[in-house]
DNA sequence: TATGAATGAGAATTCATTCAT
DNA sequence: GATGAATGAATTCTCATTCAT
């Protein structure tokens, strides 16, 4: 089963044109696609957390919908738990991914700002939040590595912080007069569009958000304030 | 054992002049107010949930954090999960205080819009997001029915629109030009401020931003830009 | 609420003929009829018993049933299987009581083992068997002590053996050609009529059953055969 | 532990000559012969639910007596009232083995009809009703699917109907003259019959009531009376 | 590698009984 | 006598994890 894999390794048909068209994940090269273990049980392991949450999702039942035996999953993942973190590896990495590709598209600075928000937290929306079980997704342990997410926020951050500096030295924006260095202005777009996910009722919903608040915030940073 | 419960209930030292000033609760008049059971039951429950989740907190846990017998807390909660609703119901209700006294302080508008959200998300992120385990009480269940948190927010939405429209009479604030009805104004204030939690280390962190995500955003709605 | 003290001590109407006629019993005497504690709780305690089974009916059942608390239980019966024991033994004397009443009655001999047979059968069965709980009620404890059905029984036997000498000496019944003493053959005639309780379905189903058992078995010790 | 199975399944000498002789059950084949983990489970259950009964017989205990764990009880009954269910069904499965084999058997009117109702009722007895808790045997949820001995009952009452049809037709006995048909003979027969166990006090004094309750009832059936 | 039967610590919940008022 | 809050032992059932095959 696994619609979940399937979807999350489809390529998105290519030209969109928006900001918000993201391309995904490439799979792995494996000399049997068809067997790569470890990927089928994450794919099962993300549908069934999603539609039960993490504690009523059994390793049973994920090796049910994976189609191996119990004993097999801890072949690969050491405990539920790490099977847990190999999910939010595999979501890091993808979420990596789009986020390079939405920096490198030639875009003006507040769409391309826009584009890469939209990679970080749609893919994030997409895959976690929009579950009823989101909460227990977000880090069943509270045991995370900082090595999961880390270093892609910590990219991500430097990006954007070089994009506002760019745009500062143009001109465009006014970091100083919203007393702000191009580190807390990010930290504060992040948190702020972070905020898109509270109680969002679907997509739709998701992404008028984050755009409102993206729109808004990089609004209040406009120079000739 | 219970330091939540004599914090939670703890009165502020009144005259505070800052925007963050936060009051608290009047404890309901009970016959004996050394054993308000239910409440020191969930004192030990928030305490423990915050320690380590809810999943890891037993019953049995709660009733010895609350010197009671097991038996004594399904006397209170038919259920672990109606305890923990109970929770949510008390903080809904301290929040739907300091909003209230919130709003009704005389304060310039910005002032009163950040004392709101500090009202609002500030409760909540000292008693539950700071927690490492903040993830899990969101809402374990997935479940909690809407009459808990649902009115708070609706009032609090219904105030804060009111206050947008009066400044945007006074030609203060521009909604229009950000392509903003007040409702939808407000909708992306609360939904970025709500984001002020994301990761933030402690409750300076977290204000820091809080304070840094309001005003940015009033600042983008700001007349004549 | 006690449809089951109300029917137990109903006296049925009187001019009853058939053999199957059984009035029932004489409330005790009382004070203030209004407030037989014990009676009352006995009355609610049998109705939940047959509803939901001995297990399932707690002591607070009990007390709520009989709009009393849970500890007045406690006054009038040590314990839950006490209290079971107090409505055997209520049972027992009802048992008793028509039983007698149809040993008095002026009928042909086949009549009248009838008439007994349903005096102590059919009572239980209305009270007792019909209920779907019927293996519970038999003795949830297994610890019935003897003196509670055990002297009505013997007395029983010992009028049913009466009956059968007088028409043993009138030469319309043959023991000895059954290979049978009177005391064998009432023995016999009763588990026989015990029998008829089995699967039953319904009191009309279990009369018929008893009948056709009684005629039968008294069929087959009619002398010349 | 687990004279019930042994028992349950030990062949009886062959031979066997009297009305009475049981013979016994092929267990089923297994991979492993000295492990039926689910038979080792019933027959520890068996022997726990007749010395102590259902209630006070717990899963923990039933575990120990069956030398396995816990948990393992949940893989092959999902609770414990399956696993009663399973008792039941083994039990029906070995009755209508021995019931088959009784009407199999070359005897004579009379000594086929007690030979069968002892397959039936004695093998009860003795594994069910000798127990000071067959109370609670009978059906401890009231809740056994029909499946589990109707179709064995079915079976039973339609070969002994044949029986007394065929024994009609010989002139033997006369039903009509009793007012009955051969269903409700083989009602009334199977009910008296049933009645046997009624207090009975051990496995002789059981068959002595059997003998003389099947022979009373077939005598009161006997052609010109 | 892969399996899946077996494990057993742990958890939530129930309820007969007690006892201070 | 009457109450009902409080107790805590007992019970059923779950499920992550192990390990012999």
């Amino acid at each position: 089963m696994g619609i979940a894999r399937s979807v999350m390794t489809a390529k998105k048909a290519a030209g969109a044109k928006s900001p918000r068209a993201k391309p995904a994940v490439p799979p792995p090269a494996l000399k049997n696609p068809a067997s790569d273990k470890p990927g089928l049980i994450l794919d099962a392991a993300l549908d069934l957390f999603r539609q039960h949450g993490y504690r009523r999702t059994s390793m049973e039942d994920i090796a049910n919908a994976a189609n191996v035996a119990k004993g097999t999953l801890y072949i690969y993942f050491k405990s539920k738990d790490e099977l847990f973190e190999g999910l939010a590896r595999r979501l890091s990495a993808q979420i990596a991914q789009d986020v390079k590709a939405a920096l490198a598209r030639k875009l003006p600075f507040e769409d391309k700002v826009l584009a890469v928000l939209d990679a970080k937290l749609g893919f994030v929306y997409r895959w976690v939040l929009s579950s009823p079980h989101a909460s227990e997704l977000t880090d069943p342990t509270s045991q995370l590595p900082d090595d999961v997410f880390g270093p892609v926020d910590q990219a991500l951050r430097a990006s954007l912080a070089d994009l506002f500096k760019t745009e500062v030295k143009a001109g465009k924006i006014d970091l100083k007069g919203a007393g702000l260095t191009p580190e807390t202005a990010v930290d504060t777009l992040l948190a702020a569009a972070h905020g898109a996910e509270m109680g969002a009722t679907g997509e739709e919903h998701f992404h008028e958000r984050l755009t409102r608040i993206g729109r808004l915030t990089l609004r209040g940073l406009r120079s000739g304030l």
